[in-house]
DNA sequence: GCGGAACATGTAACCGGTTACAGTGAGGGC
DNA sequence: GCCCTCACTGTAACCGGTTACATGTTCCGC
């Protein structure tokens, strides 16, 4: 049974403290410490007061004050650099996001959201970061260039990216699907219906997922003996116009194409109504592979065959391996595997 | 010129501190606590020796130090009930965070993104949220019936809805489209177009944008001279399997409907291929209207007449609302117009 | 020449936790 | 019976800011 303490109600009554639960339990207030934290020894008698006491008290830490003796903020912040990356158009990401979210929670973390797409809210993203206002940073397909690493890196901010960090391997861990394996058995899939004449939108060639994808395409085809032809690879940024864009500069240029291979499946949904509108039938005269499962596929017309990153996983891997880093331990980066979800753009 | 003061490098260095700029700028610790917040007199020449020394030190803040000494935090919570939000189906939501985002930033402020799905990760929030660790919460579309709303209310957190909250009106601060006309709008398009069997799949009716949005299309069809048949309208929640379960059924029982106004974009969504299916096409034989103007409408087939929300709007008068409580000022809750905008669904 | 604003700055207390260190009392070995 | 250890608890210092209050200065009017 629990008596809850009468406190002054109004909204101008002090939340409980540490003091207060030390008083109404009877013990000092460096137990109850104790009891909150759990790594020093009280006594069971103790540990029952002061557990009676916080619930009648309605007491909950103060997580400033906490953070401000521990010098750990119990918070890590999620960096967006690319505000598309929130649009229906990469639903990877908003999975990934729930999925971190749900980790955290887990250990009694607190995320932080911080889209830093312009450079006022970039500046004050590196400074609030870099100043150690929280315990590390969760980066989404970071693009090589970005100066924001550099600085962050410099600050020695404990950081985990989701996909590899060209340039920056050996000092940003990461975690990955297996994208040029996973691109390879798309594209095998694509050869083992007979298509020949295989083209490939890619992904920007400054980020891990562009390069390893388009690695992998390479790697199916030499390994069946077929020459890469440059005018079937495109390049694009992952929107879905620049899958439109890089549809259409195929069809100029390689009008052969039976196949085309996808880095994303929103570059992927922009291909598609270019293919239709230039008579292509998908997937009769042009199978369409994308990578990603992301909502959208399923829901395309036709339904993409796509690739499949575990994105509850990778999540999982990256508030770990940031725990991890925080901890004081230099963590490898991690590689999952992915797996071909085959629909009608590319029926088996 | 700046002369940067050179600190031990090194992981274990420590960030300079108030007191640290303090001595460099050989003032008291104080004067650069004013000069930092400046709601106090400071000589000019003491602002100059501080922002000096503030710029050699390199020095920022410590937000829980701050905190703790002010009693404000800086950070607000944006609280997601629903995870399905974040998915691809629902883009306002995206935009909305991409908004609030962009207001904090200028405001300085951090934003906190909860998602409380599970019970615990409820339970989690609430007691996070209770206990005063932010300044405020912004909440989406809740459900009038969720008991976190009663919770969060006794605690006295300041919060502001996107969309009135159902039962709480006079307690919780909103933003709100005007859902009521905005439907109207859409279903006077359709009378327009001379469609005289609408039917309606609507929200759910314990939020506001659900029951205000089958209001517009009563009041649209009653101030017409017709009658608002109860076998037109088909209950659903917000996501797309609902708007295709929702339009087979209206196709069972009122299968003479020449137009369907759908509440939500996600709902059209879910409607289009039912349509399609059933060998309706869209808009020769029936006429579809959404709700949201989200990503989505645009790249349904056909591309999507709806009711646009100027969500970038109502993210920022959602920051600044919540602003004002926290200053302690009561503001009233505000209704921004909409605008209908005409797609090939339901062309004019 | 002196009292009192007005201004500028320093000192000290406080926010609410954590934790090093000292102290207490019970129990065990001899 | 004494000493030492061990288990536990309390005191005090500290984390890095804010801010009430006290303490000079300077300048002015009279």
């Amino acid at each position: 049974m629990i008596t809850p303490v009468p406190n002054p109600s109004g909204p101008g009554r002090k939340r409980p403290t540490i003091r207060d639960v030390a008083r109404v339990a009877g013990v000092s207030y460096a137990t109850v410490s104790r009891v909150l934290n759990g790594h020093d020894w009280v006594s069971p008698e103790a540990v029952r007061l002061v557990r009676d006491a916080i619930a009648r008290t309605g007491y909950t830490a103060n997580p400033h004050a906490r953070s401000l003796a521990t010098g750990r903020s119990g918070s890590i912040a999620f960096l967006l650099t690319e505000p598309q990356h929130l649009l229906f158009e990469d639903s990877n990401f908003a999975v990934l996001l729930r999925g971190v979210a749900q980790a955290l929670s887990a250990r009694e973390q607190t995320l932080i959201l911080m889209i830093a797409a312009t450079a006022t809210e970039r500046d004050r993203a590196v400074s609030y970061l870099s100043g150690g206002h929280v315990d590390g940073v969760l980066l989404v397909s970071p693009h090589s260039g970005d100066p924001l690493l550099g600085q962050l890196v410099r600050a020695e901010v404990p950081i985990v990216a989701c996909g590899r960090v060209l340039g920056y391997e050996q000092v940003i861990s990461s975690v990955a699907a297996d994208d040029r394996s996973g691109a390879r058995s798309a594209v095998e899939h694509l050869l083992a219906a007979g298509c020949r004449r295989i083209a490939t939108i890619t992904g920007p060639q400054d980020t891990s997922g562009g390069v390893d994808r388009l690695h992998g395409y390479t790697d199916a085809l030499t390994a069946h003996g077929l020459a890469v032809e440059p005018a079937r690879i495109a390049h694009a940024d992952w929107s879905r116009e620049g899958g439109e864009t890089a549809m259409r500069a195929l069809l100029d240029r390689a009008a052969d194409l039976d196949a085309v291979f996808a880095a994303s499946d929103a570059l992927a949904a922009g291909a598609l109504p270019v293919l239709r509108e230039a008579g292509r039938h998908v997937p009769r005269d042009v199978r369409v592979v994308g990578f990603d499962d992301s909502g959208l596929a399923a829901t395309l017309d036709p339904p993409l065959t796509t690739v499949r990153q575990p994105l509850e996983r990778i999540s999982e891997e990256m508030v770990r391996l940031l725990a991890d880093i925080t901890a004081g331990r230099n963590p490898l980066s991690i590689t999952v595997p992915t797996t071909l979800v085959v629909r009608r753009s590319s029926p088996a």
